[in-house]
DNA sequence: TCTGGGGTCCTAGGACCC
DNA sequence: TCTGGGGTCCTAGGACCC
C-alpha cells in the first residue's frame, strides 16, 4: 500500500482567528489581557477563552453569563477595528497563495497546492502565517491542515486556542474516526442526539453505518452527505462559495410588540436596509419571506412569490405587510422578533421597472409613483452615501429608537456580502 | 442555555404541466 | 373519462453554521 502524502493530495488549510472579537479588545486594550472579557450589550456577541473557562459563551445574555463569571468585563464592541484586523490577516494569508476563500470574518480556506514550491510546505505556511498573525497583527490564530476542506476544519477547531494541526493523508480515516460525532458538519444538537440514539456516537460507527440506514434516519440527503464525510469524501474546492442566495434582515424585539403600527415601522425599518443592500449589490428579489417569532421563541414565517423581482423600500413593506398580518393570525400574542429576507434573486438593471401586485396598485411599474419609489431610494442611497446612514431616511423610522436590537454596525459585519 | 443577526440547505406536501 | 409517472415551482418549517 502506498502511503498518501501532500505530495498526491493537495493540502488545505483552514485559518480561524481564536475568539476574535475579545482578543481584538484584548490587544486594543492590555489591561484586559489575561481577563474574562465580554463582548456585546444585551447579549454575548463573542467570550474569550478566560470566560469561556466559566461556561459563557454566546450567544447567552449578559445578565446570565455575568452570574457564571462575575469577574467579566463587558465592552460594547470595537466593530470598525474588527473589520480592519480581518482585512491586515486576509491580506497576510494572500501574500500566501492567491486561493483564499474567506467564510466569515475571522475564517478562511486557502488551497496552497499551486504556492507551495514556492512559499514552502503546507505546515510550513501554517507556521508562517501563525507567526505573521501574531508578530503583525497581535491576534491569536488557529490552523488546521488537511487534505479536504471537511478535515482542514475539523483540525483547526481541534487546534484551538493558538495551535495548529496537521492531519496527515496517511492517517486520516483513523484520525477522524476516533472523534465524536458532533464534529461532524451538519451535525447539531437535534442529529446527534438522534444518531447516538441509533448508537452512532462516533465518525467512525457513522461511516460503518450503511447509507440507506442514515438516509432513514436523516433524510436521503443528509444521510448520504454525512456519510460522504465521514469518509473524507468532500469534493468542495477553495474558492467556491458563489453569490448570495438571500439577502435578509431581522430584529428582536425586547419583551415584544402587540401593536400593527409598530410593527409596520420595524418591518419598514428592515425593509429599508434590506433594499438598501439588494440595490447596492445590483439585485433584486422576487420571493419575500417574513418570518415573525412569539414569546415562546416558537416562529412563523410566510412567503409570497411575485411575478418580477423588486428592490425598492416601498416594494417591500407593500409585500411584508399582509404576511405579518397573517402570521399574527395563526398565533395571538405579542411578537418578539420580525424578519424579512429576499430570495430568488436576479441581477437588475441600472433603472428597474416593478411589477410586484395587481393592476391598478400604486407601486406597478410603469405607475408614477411605483418609479418613484425606486427614484427615492437612490436618492436617499446617493445622500447616505455622502453623509453618513442616519443623515437621511423616513422619520417614522429615524425617531423610533425601538427594534434597534444589536448596533448597526454587528449587523454588517455578519453580511455576507462581497468580501 | 431561554438566545443576536447574517446566512445555507433539506424536507414534504400541493399545484400544475406534460 | 380515467389513469400513471415525472418534473418544476411554491410554501412552510426546521436544522445547522459563523
Amino acid at each position: 500500500m502506498i502511503e498518501r502524502t501532500f505530495d498526491m493530495v493537495p493540502p488545505i488549510l483552514h485559518v480561524d482567528l481564536d475568539a476574535f472579537y475579545a482578543s481584538v479588545e484584548q490587544l486594543l486594550r492590555p489591561e484586559l489581557r489575561g481577563r474574562p472579557v465580554l463582548v456585546g450589550g444585551g447579549v454575548v456577541l463573542a467570550a474569550s477563552y478566560e470566560a469561556r473557562a466559566y461556561g459563557v459563551s454566546a450567544p447567552m445574555g449578559v445578565r446570565a453569563a455575568l452570574a457564571r463569571c462575575p469577574g467579566a468585563v463587558v465592552v460594547s464592541g470595537s466593530f470598525d477595528r474588527y473589520v480592519e484586523l480581518s482585512k491586515a490577516v486576509m491580506e497576510i494569508c494572500r501574500d500566501h497563495t492567491a486561493a483564499v476563500e474567506q467564510i466569515s470574518i475571522d475564517e478562511a480556506f486557502l488551497d496552497v497546492s499551486g504556492s507551495r514550491r514556492i512559499t514552502g510546505e503546507a505546515d510550513e505556511v501554517g507556521r508562517s502565517i501563525r507567526r505573521r498573525v501574531r508578530d503583525e497583527v497581535g491576534l491569536p490564530i488557529s490552523v488546521g491542515v488537511a487534505s479536504t476542506k471537511f478535515l482542514a476544519k475539523v483540525a483547526s477547531a481541534r487546534a484551538k486556542p493558538d495551535g495548529m494541526l496537521v492531519v496527515d493523508p496517511a492517517d486520516e480515516l483513523r484520525w477522524l474516526h476516533a472523534l465524536p460525532v458532533r464534529v461532524m458538519w451538519g451535525v447539531g444538537p437535534v442529529t446527534e442526539e438522534r444518531l447516538v440514539r441509533h448508537g452512532i456516537d462516533t465518525v467512525g460507527r457513522l461511516a460503518a453505518t450503511e447509507p440507506a440506514a442514515l438516509a432513514r434516519m436523516l433524510g436521503a440527503g443528509s444521510g448520504r452527505h454525512l456519510h460522504a464525510l465521514a469518509w473524507n469524501r468532500d469534493p468542495r474546492r477553495v474558492g467556491g462559495g458563489g453569490r448570495a442566495g438571500s439577502v435578509g434582515a431581522q430584529s428582536a424585539l425586547g419583551r415584544g410588540l402587540d401593536d400593527d403600527r409598530e410593527l409596520g415601522r420595524v418591518l419598514l425599518r428592515l425593509a429599508d436596509r434590506v433594499s438598501g443592500r439588494l440595490r447596492k449589490k445590483g439585485r433584486a428579489g422576487r420571493t419575500i419571506t417574513v418570518r415573525v417569532r412569539f414569546e415562546d421563541l416558537r416562529a412563523v414565517t410566510r412567503s409570497v412569490t411575485l411575478p418580477d423581482a423588486v428592490r425598492s423600500t416601498a416594494a417591500l413593506h407593500h409585500a411584508g405587510m399582509p404576511l405579518i398580518a397573517d402570521a399574527r393570525r395563526s398565533r395571538p400574542g405579542p411578537v418578539t422578533l420580525v424578519g424579512v429576507s429576499v430570495s430568488n434573486l436576479e441581477d437588475a438593471g441600472p433603472v428597474q421597472l416593478e411589477i410586484p401586485f395587481e393592476p391598478g396598485d400604486p407601486l406597478r411599474p410603469g405607475s408614477p409613483e411605483g418609479d418613484a419609489h425606486l427614484r427615492v431610494d437612490e436618492q436617499v442611497d446617493r445622500a447616505r452615501a455622502r453623509f453618513g446612514k442616519e443623515a437621511v431616511g423616513r422619520a417614522s423610522v429615524l425617531l423610533d429608537r425601538r427594534g434597534r436590537g444589536v448596533p448597526d454596525a454587528f449587523r454588517e459585519l455578519a453580511e455576507k456580502d462581497d468580501r
